[in-house]
DNA sequence: AGGTGAAGTGGACACGGTGTCCGGTTGCAC
DNA sequence: GTGCAACCGGACACCGTGTCCACTTCACCT
């Protein structure tokens, strides 16, 4: 891996910055790759030299702030990191993803709206600690249950309950139920 | 609402039953308006008279499995119809909608992906009944619950869990389990 | 049966987004 | 300052969408 050049640089900042200012002006799943070119006032092909399609620059951009939290959850303190009982550390997980989600909605919907989810990187690394939580609380199955458990935590679910009027807190306290009551 | 003409009435069938067709042989989410009017030998213009959409194809598809679930739940015997405690009735649901699921996820997927889900009568029919039998469990708030609950239900979860050796017979299980839980 | 008007049909059209390709430009190392 | 490799950006061909309208088919009425 080689340096990058600066016009490079100067250009993925651009490109960054603007889909950035797109994606929360607009409904995220209807940018489109010819909007983020005009907005950053760079070529079409200058784009597609970097990034393959729309939701893998929204991807980028929500990485960043996803990085922090996987951070905690490997590392950090309890109930967040390793340490607490896993049924506390599952509540803690929603709660810290309902925040995550609440404030970068409209890149979550950018980058992992339907079944491209599952194509992220992140979404693995979710999985995989809510694996290991559920494999430690002795439930039946873990494997039939991961999915199931994060569910929930999709961005379309999560836009539709704040369309519906269901705060942040309200949903919060609802999985953090759901994650207790697990417990047994 | 006048009389169906007889060609109208024709090319309805042969427009369903190609549809039918198209979404089991190819992945549902990449069937066109352009695929369906070519494999019923009708034109676009007819297609479109009727269907907005390929979506509302796929919907109209499958609301008739549907409509079979929709009516035993209202009025069918207990656990699925009224008369059993809530949480064996939301277990009941649960198994039912996998089994829907397992016969038709190409139709579930061509009709409900991502956000276009929540637009459908059918989620809004789930949903009512899911509510009420929160509310009738007394947990506390129900309206930050349902769709917690029912996001497991997403053809993409589904699809996706299949594709990952997680049997519907497995995740029965574990959808029961979690009903089962809820009660408390 | 034949005429008539309304319902239904289908293909042409304009549009917008995609992804690729390549001649020209820019930056960096020497 | 020169050479080359990385980088740029617009043009191009393609595909799906949704609309529009001249034409066809049906059902009803006499």
């Amino acid at each position: 891996m080689t340096k990058e050049r600066a016009d490079a640089a100067r250009n993925r900042e651009k490109v960054l910055s603007a889909a950035s200012e797109l994606f929360a002006a607009k409904d995220p799943r209807t940018v489109t790759m010819e909007d983020i070119a005009r907005a950053a006032g760079v070529g079409r092909g200058t784009l597609y030299r970097r990034y393959p399609d729309v939701a893998s620059i929204a991807t980028a951009l929500l990485d960043e702030h996803e990085k922090a939290l996987q951070h905690e959850l490997l590392q950090g303190p309890p109930p967040l990191g390793p340490g607490a009982p896993p049924h506390e550390r599952l509540a803690a997980f929603y709660t810290a993803m309902a925040e995550l989600l609440d404030q970068h909605v409209h890149l979550a919907l950018g980058a992992e709206t339907g079944a491209r989810r599952y194509a992220t990187g992140a979404y693995g690394f979710w999985r995989a600690h809510v694996l290991a939580l559920l494999r430690e609380a002795d439930v039946g199955d873990p494997d039939a249950l991961v999915d199931t458990l994060l569910a929930p935590l999709a961005p379309d679910v999560f836009a539709y309950q704040r369309e519906r009027g269901v705060s942040t807190a309200r949903l919060t306290a609802a999985l953090t139920e759901l994650a207790r009551v697990l417990d047994r």
